[in-house]
DNA sequence: CTAGGTGATACTAATATAGCAACGATCATT
DNA sequence: AATGATCGTTGCTATATTAGTATCACCTAG
């Protein structure tokens, strides 16, 4: 983390805001057990954390009790999308992005998982692309790995500290490796191993870098060049 | 606020909630004095707020000290987009409505103001509609009053204690009136009062309901029912 | 120079929160 | 039925954490 630590940082919403991601992030209800787990928080205070979101209106408990994104969520979507004016910008950009036939894609980078705000594959109405991924693994996804390069290698070891990494069984070291190429191309260009045999090639976009454009499908070596040209001549556009 | 308050509400949490979210509706940089008198918080605490949001990448400072959104809320829209599903929903039922000619909007109601998720007028590309209006008083805008309608007289007479109503100048009485006819009806028409001569028809959506759709432009009187008809239909398919 | 604005911090009082233990539900297994 | 293991939730109390005052340095306007 980039800003420095104030002097009265305020415990609470940190772990507020945390329980509200990992409440976001969730495909299905969650009780307040499993994401104090999922968190590694103390499960009363996760608990009555999310009571406070539900008062809020942005959490809600189901039948079950469990519990999931409540209307106030619409509202902070509303809120928080206009104030990043990310989609506001890319959009039209993403959209020109789709004539080369392939998945079109666009992402940030949140802990060691990528969230997509877009993610089109050929066919679909553009406006189908919105919001419908959570999230996946950064180290699955080329939007993953090239905003992972942006990161100092103290950090990405700090993030995988004692954890599987997904996509690479060798570990850390394999992992810096493919971020110490990532940096000197200033793309990346992944194999993605799933039956379709696809290829990502992703750059990132903003300055400092808070997000990633990404084509996937099948894309021989020979055609990553005009992609990556394309992708960042709309990087640009987009970050502005 | 429909939900009880809980044994133990984190206080910390719901002001920094209010201060997120006062600042994502800034359509500029704020200071925190400045937000703090928008929210009537004491400003050393919403300081100590924002710098909070801040260390989390939320907020950032500009050069001028003053605070706005900073790279974490691209990742809080892209997750509270998904977890919203509003959007991924009606975006395809929104570009349907566009063929009537007019401006199709989908908002939503945040204290006495509508945040608009869509907002697009015939001729802009329906991508170019997203995230591009921040915040509108409730009173002025056709969803605004649909959304209010859902409320009690009390709640309403709360929220407006004291203030002047935009576009109600003789009062909260003459705001209520409005509200009932709108609730007899199951739908708001509203004269825009500018240069422009519009009206806006709007519906309300969800269950309860938390979003509104409509149309605004030049609608006749006899033009209302096959519109309110359209707006229904789209509401109950986007409401599931 | 003053006057009034800003963001930020040290300090201390007091309050709001953390964490333990416990309760009633629910569910699966015995 | 009985058991045991979950779950969400709350009362309780110590104490960590936050609120609010006072104060600072900075900036701009007059």
């Amino acid at each position: 983390m980039r800003p420095k630590l104030n002097a009265q940082p305020n415990k609470s919403l940190i772990d507020g805001i945390a329980t509200l991601q990992a409440l976001a992030t969730s495909p299905d209800p969650v009780g307040s057990r499993e994401l104090a787990r999922r968190l590694n928080i103390d499960s009363v205070k996760v608990n009555r954390l999310l009571k406070t979101l539900a008062y809020l209106g942005i959490a809600r408990q189901t039948a079950d009790r469990k519990y999931t994104a409540g209307p106030g969520m619409h509202v902070l979507a509303a809120q928080s999308l206009f104030a990043s004016g990310l989609i506001r910008n890319a959009l039209p950009v993403l959209e020109g992005l789709r004539r080369f036939g392939h998945t079109v894609a666009l992402g940030v980078l949140w802990q060691d998982n990528v969230s997509y705000l877009f993610h089109a594959p050929p066919g679909i109405e553009a406006s189908r692309g919105l919001g419908r991924i959570g999230l996946l693994p950064a180290t699955t996804s080329g939007i993953g790995i090239v905003l992972l390069s942006e990161h100092e290698d103290d950090e990405v070891r700090e993030l995988y500290k004692d954890r599987e990494i997904p996509m690479f069984p060798e570990g850390i070291e394999q992992l810096l490796a493919k971020l110490a190429e990532v940096r000197r191309l200033g793309y990346a260009r992944v194999h993605v191993a799933d039956a379709r045999d696809h290829h990502v090639v992703a750059v990132s976009t903003g300055d400092p870098a808070h997000a990633g454009v990404a084509m996937s499908g099948w894309i021989p070596e020979a055609a990553t060049a005009p992609l990556v040209d394309a992708l960042r001549a709309a990087a640009n556009e987009i970050g502005g």
